[in-house]
DNA sequence: AGGCTGACGTGTTACGTATAACGACGCCGT
DNA sequence: ACGGCGTCGTTATACGTAACACGTCAGCCT
């Protein structure tokens, strides 16, 4: 590991300005009102700048106790609906002088790599997603402060937690599909379980019963393929043909979605389909799908503010986040 | 920022393993073969486990000079392209006992957001995707090693670049279209400028030329709303209506599949389509896209190899890596 | 017996930073 | 003239770790 070009310290930088090392770091650091005359303090800035000093932030990490970076744990990268909670995240942390560092969870990228035993990245905090099932017990285990994002408010452990009205966005599609009419239809969910996942099934299922609807289940892994499959197998299945399907996901939605279209039925014509989340997804395939809109962003800044608030010893602030159904072009009345 | 619980130290470990600090470093470092005994060796260890110690990472970096971190920055976390790269990329430095941290860079954040100037993390390297244009004049002024990915190989600063032979495979794409019969043939590029997707016009445009077939271009931000206009734009424009739509990526061939249908056009029947990069969105539409696979996940490995190869003082491995074009259902023979 | 060797550890230092504690210097009021 | 005080800056220290250079002690050869 050779070090290049040896990096210029703070103590470089004091003697090219005549200075102590110790007023280099009050200069830099900004607190120097009063302690400082503004002539030496621009004597001190001019001769960082010439020598390109960056400080070493091990050292200030070692002299703080505090690192300035917080981990951001996403069970998937390739689901923008991570990538706009992180952008909310990193607005938050960015104007409180913070960082934030992305990790896929082991589920994408392999049980071997754990950003917490291993502990490679010095960190103040961790974020983490309710899908990434197993990152709170290897979080306990490094002490950190952890806040939970759309995960079982009654589970031990999480400093604090950022809800979504799951539940709401459930209602609001069911009295949705079932005010168009729909008495037969498919609940297409998640394989892997999780609160979320557990919220819209209970959600569906209550409005299914008070409307009089049957409701069939089925279950596919995250992907548009596997979907597919799970759609085609459970239409092909014994007793009347769903005229909807009401997925947990986007993702599952475009696989029913093509299940349909290789049965020859129409979407929404034969029938209709909704999905959850309202991914790029969503608006990428024909007919553009009925859904669920999240406010990722403000999932992602109030994930960073509640961090922040914990680090500060403040109290986090409470109440989950509004969601809306956005009515598209994959759901209409039943035929007939 | 309060400190939970005071974390123990190594001199903690010495104490209630009753040995020095020094040992309690060189057992748990690993490098105490013939210098320590087994017995001690276990009584630290089991001294650090009783006590839950994790070694102070900044305290470490600042000793070692060295961090044990490279940073990823790409373009865009929704690309799974990316995605793939990053778990290469993991694969290989966890191996090595690295850290990835993933960046999404300035263009999908805001440009507020650098980890480079006010450098939140340490890091030891970084690793830039093409498209994040900007990243390598930041990185020059953070004097890290830079390895860049899918590059112009020309350009200078970084130490090292990986590379696809991306012209080889826009001409595998041309040789399937221009195979079929296409003369008529539309290049949907990129309207932000990069190494790659020049490559991929100028590649294109030697085939069409070579193979007498006409070729018109048009440009899009890559998101399929844009590309859908864009397209719609020039089809509707004066001349021959294309009969294949060569796209600079599969959101860009999304996009054109939309305006084509919209138009009343159907794909392949009407108009042919191609994608580039194989992203799970060609499989999630209807027709699945006819595209080029790229070896993402050995971009990523081979990007932390040469990282470390740098790092080590060693000679990154050369040479471009294959793509292979994927026929599926968007491409067929003209009408008539 | 004396000194050498190898096994087993320990004392000490340095990494680069932030800050508490401590001057030196001039200016004022009395 | 002298203490006091604001201004401007320095000295010294600690953060937790890794590793160099040294001690100590038993055993063994000569």
């Amino acid at each position: 590991m050779t070090q290049h070009a040896a990096r210029p310290t703070s103590k470089d930088v004091a003697r090219t300005a005549g200075v102590s090392q110790a007023t280099v770091s009050l200069v830099l650091g900004g607190k120097w009102r009063g302690r400082v005359s503004e002539r030496t303090a621009r004597q001190v800035r001019d001769a960082a700048g010439a020598l390109g000093y960056r400080p070493n932030l091990a050292a200030r990490s070692l002299r703080l106790g505090t690192t300035g970076t917080a981990l951001l744990v996403v069970p998937a990268l390739t689901n923008d609906f991570f990538a706009r909670v992180y952008t909310g995240a990193a607005a938050v942390a960015v104007a409180h002088g913070f960082g934030v560092v992305l990790y896929p969870s082991p589920a994408g990228v392999g049980p071997a790599v754990s950003p917490f035993d291993p502990g490679r990245t010095a960190l103040d905090g961790v974020i983490a997603s309710s899908m990434a099932a197993d990152a709170p017990a290897a979080i306990r285990g490094s002490r950190l402060p952890l806040v939970m994002l759309d995960s079982d408010p009654a589970a031990p452990g999480p400093a604090a937690c950022v809800n979504l009205d799951i539940a709401d966005g459930m209602r609001q599609v069911a009295a949705h599909v079932l005010g168009l009419g729909h008495r037969e239809v498919l609940h297409l969910g998640s394989a892997v379980p999780s609160w979320t996942f557990d919220v819209r099934a209970d959600a569906l299922r209550r409005a299914a019963r008070a409307a009089g609807a049957r409701l069939r289940s089925a279950r596919s892994a995250l992907d548009v393929t596997a979907a597919r499959e799970a759609v085609t197998a459970a239409v092909a299945g014994t007793g009347p043909r769903p005229t909807a399907i009401v997925c947990d996901d986007d993702i599952l939605a475009a696989g029913a979605c093509k299940a349909l279209r290789r049965l020859g039925l129409r979407v929404p014509g034969d029938v209709s389909v909704t999905g959850f989340d309202d991914l790029t997804l969503a608006t990428a395939v024909e007919p553009e799908l009925t859904t669920v809109g999240l406010p990722a962003e403000r999932v992602g800044e109030r994930g960073m503010e509640a961090l922040l608030a914990v680090l500060d010893g403040r109290e986090p602030e409470a109440g989950d986040l509004p969601v809306r159904l956005v009515v598209r072009g994959s759901t209409a009345a039943p035929a007939r």
